[in-house]
RNA sequence: GGCGGUGUAGCCAAGUGGUAAGGCAGAGGUCUGCAAAACCUUAAUCAUCGGUUCAAAUCCGAUCACCGCCUCCA
């Protein structure tokens, strides 16, 4: 399997410390309002990945943080007037619920920022004791030049960012630091009603970058496999990460970095984000948009490429899905015969596309490929399903690729046989009509059922029947 | 200014040296009483210019356009 490691900018074959097993940390939301569908982009990337390492067979152990304490989450409380704390709590919660409805798999453990002080501590302390960080007034902040690979992860010479950084960063700020490119680790109580814990260096809080690393080290070990977040996060938060990580352990953090590509929308394709005012909150479009539609949508492009956002590419993701969903059907409908036939041609070509398949996630999840896989195999399967004559064992042995495979796309599609006594007798009468030639009479009890949302579909097999929606 | 990314048919998109996968939409057709479902047929010389090569979307150079990061951001 080979992974694009964004430390190395290219695709390294993939091996985990531990054979068969592989831990992974993704950067999670500061939870101070709903995530929108960029955040979503994230979550869905990384969900997918983790399932297909497991359906690969390797045991994913997957952390993901939440950010409860931060400058957004203290203005965005006082802007409400509630506690910090609430306001996570009410974001915690949504955001389970977001996820939750996309089919996001529970991440093995969130680590809440604010439930890991006494951990974040000492982590500083030993930063200090190893001379990598230094304390002004209840501040602390991280040496970056004491670092000297510090800039690897992003490609960035220092002195270049130093020329950056300058314009943007505070004065006051500035003249605290030693260096322009350091950054806090620690930041002092500013007023008395901020929320803030007590410290060897006065009240305060943590910076943001330290919290990620103090929870990846604590939970997974000083060196992980795959470290994931967003493009935006490569710098300066994972650069950050990295370095105050490998400063206190001496080992390398992570072996595996990878960075999702953002979710861009209007003409302009420009990055979703809240600064911009362009966002969709997942909680506000599940209100007019399937979730499995979303969720197909965002997972079937390869995580590191961006996605202009448009409702052309849910309404394609739509109609991809009822396609899987009508040959999933049909099969079901159709293995209740008892007309069955070996066929030697499917056997080879279900053979044939699993290693297809396997090929395509295998270079750095190349969820389009794999999808071409998909897309042929059921053409094949639909050319059969003309058949009189059907291969139960293959086709039985189909409907389980599919919702393997689908399921890495975090889709699941049911298709219960619906049974339903008062349908069933118009559906009877209406081919009694249709026997009679009664056209007119069989048209009007198709419509009718229409209109309760029933397609009805005739077949040589006869007419069977399904809810729009199923 | 520094670093990185993108530009392939109406749309989504694969493809890193040998004469352009796949999907969606559209059009035509088969099947059907008509539908539905399904199947068949059908479209691009790959941003532009120049170079290397027997051969380039694919390598090199230049140009144009757009996006991102360098400041909170998935």
């Amino acid at each position: 399997m080979k992974i694009f490691n964004t430390l190395s900018n290219k695709k390294e074959e993939f091996k985990p410390q531990i054979a068969g097993k592989v831990n992974m940390y993704v950067c999670g939301p500061t939870v101070y309002n709903y995530i929108h569908i960029g955040n979503a982009r994230s979550v869905i990337a990384f969900d997918t990945i983790r399932r297909y390492l497991e359906y690969r067979g390797y045991e994913v152990k997957y952390i993901s943080n939440f950010t409860d304490v931060d400058d957004k989450m203290i203005n965005q409380a006082r802007k409400e007037n509630v506690s910090v704390a609430d306001l996570a709590d009410r974001y915690i919660k949504a955001f389970v619920a977001d996820t939750t409805a996309l089919n996001i798999k529970p991440a093995t453990f969130n680590p809440r920022a604010t439930e890991e002080i006494t951990d974040i501590i000492s982590f500083i302390k030993v930063l200090i004791a190893k001379g990598y960080a230094y304390v002004v007034d209840n501040d602390v902040y991280f040496r970056a030049k004491k670092f000297t690979k510090y800039g690897c992860l992003s490609g960035q010479n220092i002195d270049e960012l130093e020329e950056g950084a300058s314009q943007h960063i505070s004065v006051e700020e500035q003249k605290k630091k030693e260096d322009a490119i350091d950054f806090a680790l620690w930041k002092g109580q500013k007023t008395l009603d901020e929320i803030a814990w007590n410290s060897p260096w006065g009240k305060g809080r943590p910076g943001w970058h330290i919290e990620c690393s103090v929870m990846s080290t604590k939970y997974l070990g000083n060196t992980i496999d795959i470290h994931g977040g967003g493009q935006d996060l490569q710098f300066p938060h994972h650069e950050n990460e990295l370095a105050q990580s490998e400063a206190k352990t001496g080992q390398k953090f992570v072996n595996y970095w990878l960075h999702n590509g953002f979710v861009t929308v209007g003409e302009k394709q420009e990055k979703m984000s809240k600064s911009l005012n362009n966002f969709i909150t997942v909680h506000d479009l599940l209100k007019k948009v399937d979730p499995q539609v979303l969720r197909f949508y965002m997972s079937s492009v390869q995580y590191r490429k961006p996605i202009n956002y448009t409702e052309d590419g849910l309404k394609q993701a739509e109609a991809v899905l009822k396609r899987y969903k009508n040959i999933l059907r049909n099969i079901k409908e159709r293995l209740s015969e008892k007309n069955d036939v070996s066929d030697s041609d499917l056997a080879e070509r279900l053979i044939d596309a699993k290693k297809k398949f396997i090929a395509a996630m295998d270079d750095d999840f190349n969820v389009q490929n794999a999808l071409s896989v998909m897309h042929e195999l059921t053409l094949h399967v639909n050319v059969h399903l003309n058949n009189d004559f059907i291969d139960h064992k293959n086709l039985h042995d189909f409907v389980q690729l599919m919702d393997e495979w689908l399921l890495i796309f975090g889709v699941k599609i049911t298709t219960e046989m619906e049974n339903d006594d008062t349908i069933q007798k118009l559906v009877d009468q209406r081919n009694l009509a249709r026997q009679n030639k009664d056209w007119a009479t069989s048209d009007q009890i198709r419509d009718e059922l229409l209109a309760k949302g029933i397609i009805l579909e005739d077949t040589p097999q006869g007419t069977r029947w399904h809810h729009v929606k199923a």
